[in-house]
DNA sequence: CCTTGCCGTGAAACGCGTTCCATAGATTAA
DNA sequence: TTAATCTATGGAACGCGTTTCACGGCAAGG
């Protein structure tokens, strides 16, 4: 492997100068510009980028800790991230870390490590405290709304209380809600969204946890058949819990929405195709917003960025469309 | 930043010593080894990875390099790969290149600037000779049938034999099938299975390219309603367009499979909730499988993975199931 | 004519962990 | 008892690009 000491005994010149003709500085002669780029090309020579990183001690590398990658609700976060990162000229680390603490350390570590210049937190199980020590490392961005911390977040409390509203304004006062994790930071909000928004109607039993995927979805379904008491409209926390909901539902033999209203959130494929009512949420978006904190100087001053949910009608709320 | 050499003088041992402790390796008395770690209490010593990564020459990270991360198909590949990496301790890259060559290069340069010990490509649309020229710089694995190199697939042209077989079964003689990019791989392999399949039914027209996503297979959709002779049946090459078919015409009052027979791709989630008739595939396997070969020595020899499909029943393509 | 200041260039230090090689005492095999 | 190993340890080179600093030359400002 040919290096630039190589290619300043093959050029005639200083590795200075070589170094300075690899990063296109002004201050090198037309003539040993091109003696250098003559000997890049005599010994094929390529630039060994693990050393640019030590020696400049930035790996143009964010790392991004999430649970899963294959939900599509964290893909459309990469997306954005992958987007941005390839018009700044940056690469990004994926952890997958199934809500494992001890994976999450791990990620955190390679901060530390200088592993990647920083990190951006689509979901996490470890404390936000115990996170942002780290911070003392490089930039750490969440994807939730964290006061102390730089975040880009959808408002889960209204884009929920947003939902609910929808319900209440088709009439339904009876109206449960579907959450994932119960105790992150989302699901905390969606429920005093839900405690505030229907508040005299708020019934424990009817607030069903642990609903992250379609089969959560159908257990849903199932447990409101078994209920005496139903309500007639449930609010979930992602189109998949809601696809779940539904299609076991119409399994038994029961009509969407009459016998149940049901709204979705995320706005993915799933919606589109069950044409489902849902909360949208323009992942991407916060992926791009996310990146560019991590990477700006910004994220020292811990900005706080909002971004803006959208009802999305379709027909499994009402048959006529939620205005 | 604390450093090796900062450890040694603290711990009165020289930096070997300290690079020994730090890497288990036995020759180390244990008084000296206690001091070693002390000395990392001490002055809060964190390993800087990228001095290790030039150290060793390996940077125990894998490129990834595909056209969307956010495609169901491509997210599970991903998947498979984060959970093979994080096993083994590696990380990796994701370069989304959106079919742009351009990009592709940049992914393939990475390669030889040692930015990744080696590349997975899930998928590509520059030619696999280009892409082999990099190989002198360490292992290039496909996610696609390619004789001459290592690659892990599923037998596009079997696969969709089994799709088409399935609708041959149910009397279909009239069979349409959609591609995506025409020009691509599995593209071929899946046309050639349909000319050898249907072969005196194969009828050009009825091979629908550029469908990809939802709304592409609405524009098949379209496409079908406007043809004079139109086939009863069509193998699609994704769910998304098999939704987007299915979608479109129901909208437009036609029944599926009464009035078009329609067999979907990939097993995914849209399969499930719409009870598509598709060919599953094991995507997360696939990508595990690519993972394995890439840190192993074993790239050398292009080994040749098959990785086998489904066909999943669902009442797409006839209300029976088919056997 | 002298002082700034910019241009062009190179030696050497720097970032930091790994590893080869030499050294020496302690064992074990012969 | 001697030769051959093994254990323990450190000096120094290595991987390789960047950057600081110093220095000579030259042009513009005063």
């Amino acid at each position: 492997m040919t290096n630039i000491r190589d290619l300043a005994r093959e050029a005639h010149v200083s590795v200075t100068t070589v170094s300075r003709v690899l990063n296109d500085h002004p201050y090198v002669a037309d003539d040993k510009r091109q003696a250098v780029q003559a000997a890049i090309q005599k010994l094929g020579y390529i630039r060994n980028q693990t050393a640019v990183h030590l020696s400049t001690g930035q790996t143009h590398t964010i790392g991004v800790m999430l649970p899963f990658v294959d939900h599509p609700y964290h893909a459309a976060i990469l997306q954005g991230i992958a987007r941005c990162a390839f018009e700044e000229g940056y690469r990004f680390l994926t952890w997958q870390t199934n809500y494992v603490e001890s994976h999450e350390h791990t990620v955190l570590k390679a901060l530390a490590q200088r592993e990647v210049d920083g990190l951006i937190i689509v979901s996490h199980s470890l404390s936000v405290d115990e996170i942002l020590q780290y911070e003392q490392y490089g930039p750490i961005v969440f994807c939730e709304y964290h006061p102390h911390a730089s975040s880009v977040y959808i408002n889960h409390y209204t884009a929920f209380q947003k939902g609910l509203k929808a319900l209440q304004s088709l009439h339904h006062t009876e109206i449960g809600i579907c959450l994932g994790r119960p105790d992150s930071t989302n699901s905390l909000a969606r429920k005093q969204a839900y405690q505030d928004t229907v508040s005299d109607d708020a019934r424990p039993e009817w607030i069903y946890e642990q609903a992250l995927t379609i089969e959560d979805g159908a257990h849903v379904a199932r447990a409101w058949l078994n209920q005496s008491q139903r309500p007639t409209a449930i609010l979930t926390a992602s189109d998949h819990v809601a696809a779940g909901i539904i299609l076991e539902l119409r399994e038994q033999g029961y009509r969407i929405p009459e016998d149940l209203a049901v709204i979705g959130f995320d706005g993915s494929d799933l919606a589109v195709v069950l044409n489902l009512t849902t909360v949208a949420v323009p992942y991407e978006t916060i992926g791009r917003h996310a990146f560019s904190i991590a990477i700006s100087d910004s994220w020292q001053q811990h900005p706080q960025t909002e971004i803006p949910t959208t009802l999305k009608n379709g027909t499994t709320a009402s048959i006529l469309c939620v205005k």
